[in-house]
DNA sequence: TGAGTATTCTAGTAGTTGTTTGAGCAGTAG
DNA sequence: CTACTGCTCAAACAACTACTAGAATACTCA
């Protein structure tokens, strides 16, 4: 191996972006950074969401932060873990569009797994921002609470899963309603949409999530409810 | 551990989203990658540049196609690589800001490198683009004919850098020169401007490379010399 | 056809990673 | 102080990854 000029140099760079790959290159990881993209998160709840044993979930939060892509403060007796920077979300957008671009797998598997949920309506972005606006239609965020109000689309009602059936009856009938989650892999939608349709309502799932309508460049609310 | 709904599919996702992850977490995937961002190489080409041995840099080839971010194509004897998509060089891009954002060593290694090389002017992209248009600024691209070929900043003239002294006598002298090649981490312009300067030329380089220029939205051309 | 070149495959070794288990530490409440 | 909760650490194992050297394959050209 002759060293080219600058060999060193090129070396250490490429080892330092290699080393930031490497903290995604575990599906456990992937999830949990996703979760956090979401907003902050202690590590029981990262644990409890991702269905991983608590020493497990440390041991990847540790991984994580030891490449610079989340933070951890301690609060009492919990210890908080969220994403050290926004560039963070967009890199996972990144890795998402090469799946999705690349990877056969990845189209096969949603649409099998949509397919069995019956739920293939796009909704078009443009049109949905006029409709919202003008009142036609309800744009329900069936994540949990805390995720809404660290960030939502504009317009959007908090209407966490777990609430929508209590909440059904106050919503208006004639209205389409349209829910989102996190993004096109997330459920909780998908799940909302079946019981709302169940119940009557005209219903459709808007794939994208957050960070996909912010990376869009459209109009994103913090805290209000 | 208590499955949670839709758990079957979130792992199938997260796992091709991994796998993308994966592909890059070796320095030297990464640095195959960024010399294929630059244009398509054959297996043998990519051992020099990357000072790897050809088997090893073959193996790591496979990876690469198997997660889908390259692909192969034989042309007679040779077999040449190429990006997939152009989402992977959009990948490769949010990987270094990550990198940026977060490590500190990567900012300590770029110092401590352009600090002995001297050549810290930053380069304004609005004024560049003026002054190139008025002809007040050479703009040279410093990097191999063939690269220059498949991608290059508008106005630009290739120079590949072994040619640059046999064809300094033919510059003008007055003018300016700002010299690009792949991008912040590319040794190639940073020579360059050395050899102008030793010569009497009036030089600085430009950190950012055809990728970070095509990403900024700014005109980038094909095929001309 | 055979010689020659570019690439890939195979086998083997050394090193790294993911996971579980149980112990240990930090902070809170009584 | 003690008991408790949330998290981290250490050890140990299986599974995987990177690399090298040499053999095998896939072409080209005379």
């Amino acid at each position: 191996m002759p060293p080219t000029p600058g060999r060193r140099f090129k070396t250490a760079i490429y080892e330092q972006f290699a080393r930031v790959a490497k903290a995604l290159a575990s599906a456990h990881r992937v999830e949990l950074v996703e979760l956090l993209s979401q907003g902050p998160r202690t590590v029981e709840a990262l644990a409890r969401l991702a269905d991983m044993t608590l020493a497990n979930t440390s041991a990847h939060l540790q991984v994580l932060r030891g490449a610079g892509l989340v933070e951890s403060t301690r609060d009492g007796l919990f210890v908080t873990y969220r994403l050290a920077d926004p560039s963070v979300a967009d890199l996972l957008l990144s890795v998402r569009r090469v799946a999705e671009a690349r990877l056969a797998e990845v189209a096969k598997i949603t649409r099998d797994f949509l397919a069995q949920n019956s739920q293939l309506e796009p909704v078009d972005e443009a049109a949905l921002r006029v409709r919202v606006r003008k009142g036609e239609v309800t744009l329900l965020d069936v994540r949990p609470a805390e995720e809404f109000v660290s960030g939502h689309i504009a317009g959007a009602l908090s209407v966490p899963l777990p609430e929508l059936a209590r909440r059904l009856a106050r919503l208006p009938k004639r209205r389409e309603v349209v829910a989102y989650c996190r993004g096109p892999y997330c459920v909780l939608a998908i799940e909302a949409v079946k019981q709302l349709r169940a119940r009557g309502f005209k219903a459709v799932r808007l794939e994208e999530g957050v960070l996909d309508w912010a990376a869009l460049g459209l109009p994103v609310e913090r805290t209000s409810a």
